[in-house]
DNA sequence: TAGATTGTTAATCGATTAACAATC
DNA sequence: TAGATTGTTAATCGATTAACAATC
């Protein structure tokens, strides 16, 4: 066992981005990287490069770089990527259906174990190589299959109780795509939001303030 | 004409929140805030309420707090979210329905112009109001439409030469739902990039953080 | 007036950048 | 050895927090 680095969390958002670029590297069969080519190819200083790989050990060789095959697998076991939480996901709508198909493409460290649904249009469907089960058998299917975390693609409106219901269950990890801030209620939750009103909303200040400024 | 004050990037990222809480009560009839009641429903601290309100201007009062209405409408205004940026969306696929139909509901300074997509299934479809049309008109579209902005839910390996297309047809602002860094292949344009892939990577963190860690 | 709460300055904290000795 | 590039310390920068006088 290792020790455990303490990682500023500034850092550890970066690290996916690494990771993307020293896969795609790996893939290309390139062997070393530079901080200062890296630096490059993400639009950051070749110092921040050293800082944030230094914060989990020497995996750089002086005069040479970084071994890109190395550096891509450490970053892969700091991110807990060659991990299978298994997760479930709340509402197959449009959201639910892309997420879903997402989680199959890109795997990183969640595997999907059910899928849930309240419209009778929707339950039954295939999905993902599951089938969309009725709202109604998410206690019993939580009771059976101790799902970690839970994704949210369900209206805004319908969070609060599903995450009541959740939270009663266990659940302590979620992944939210809607508006409504599970953190600010719950405390020992961990809770990622993509927010997508928030995205838009900072785009259109950007678009707008380029706008005004010409 | 008001004089253009400079905020900085962390605030505008803090804006949507802000609007969105003041949204909500001024629809609930609340009529006054304080930093500290705001500060405590956001989990900031009310001095950074305070400093952050404080970058457009002095809206408050001494004693009393912020009017909720004219507080919402300012934060409004220089987020430019009264304005009616066309933008036109690539991929009509579960994302790109998921995101149109995002549009309609979340009016907040875009209106969706057309719809692209190049699945014979697809195109002809109804949409968010607007019929789905062949990638192929593309470039007719939007010289007569002018569209100022591109939402791209297409896959990452049809982004490079959906942006080569876009740029030279005159569009600098995108909303970007794929992996592709856009931003480090054109200089003068506003990117906003929202990445499933590395919010799952970070949530992984600190899903299997919280687990070693107890 | 007394109480509340802002606006604003100063202090602190953390993250980024610069610099350079160590070393492959 | 000479050149390249890391690891790491120190300097800088910016953002957050604390404090309090101003004032409604």
């Amino acid at each position: 066992m290792q020790k455990k680095p303490y990682i500023s969390m500034s850092v550890i958002r970066r690290l996916p981005r690494y990771y993307r670029f020293l896969k795609d590297m790996d893939r290309r069969g390139i062997l070393r990287v530079s901080s200062k080519e890296l630096s490059e190819k993400l639009g950051l200083t070749a110092s921040q490069v050293r800082q944030d790989f230094n914060c989990f050990g020497g995996y750089g060789q002086q005069g040479y770089g970084y071994a890109v095959r190395q550096l891509r697998e450490e970053i892969g076991n700091i991110l807990g990527l060659n991990q299978a939480h298994r997760c479930i996901l709340l509402g197959a709508g449009n959201l639910g259906r892309a997420i879903a198909t997402h989680i199959q493409n890109n795997y990183a460290g969640f595997e999907l174990a059910g899928i849930f649904d309240n419209s009778d249009a929707i339950i039954g469907r295939e999905l993902a190589g599951l089938t969309v089960l009725p709202s109604s058998s998410l206690k019993s299917f939580c009771m059976a299959e101790k799902p970690v975390m839970a994704i949210l693609c369900i209206p805004r409106t319908a969070v609060e109780s599903a995450v009541d219901t959740l939270y009663s269950l266990g659940i302590r990890n979620y992944w939210n795509f809607s508006s409504y801030d599970i953190d600010l209620h719950y405390k020992d939750v961990v809770v990622e939001t993509v927010h997508l009103s928030d995205s838009m909303m900072t785009l259109c200040y950007r678009v707008s303030e380029k706008e005004t400024s010409s």
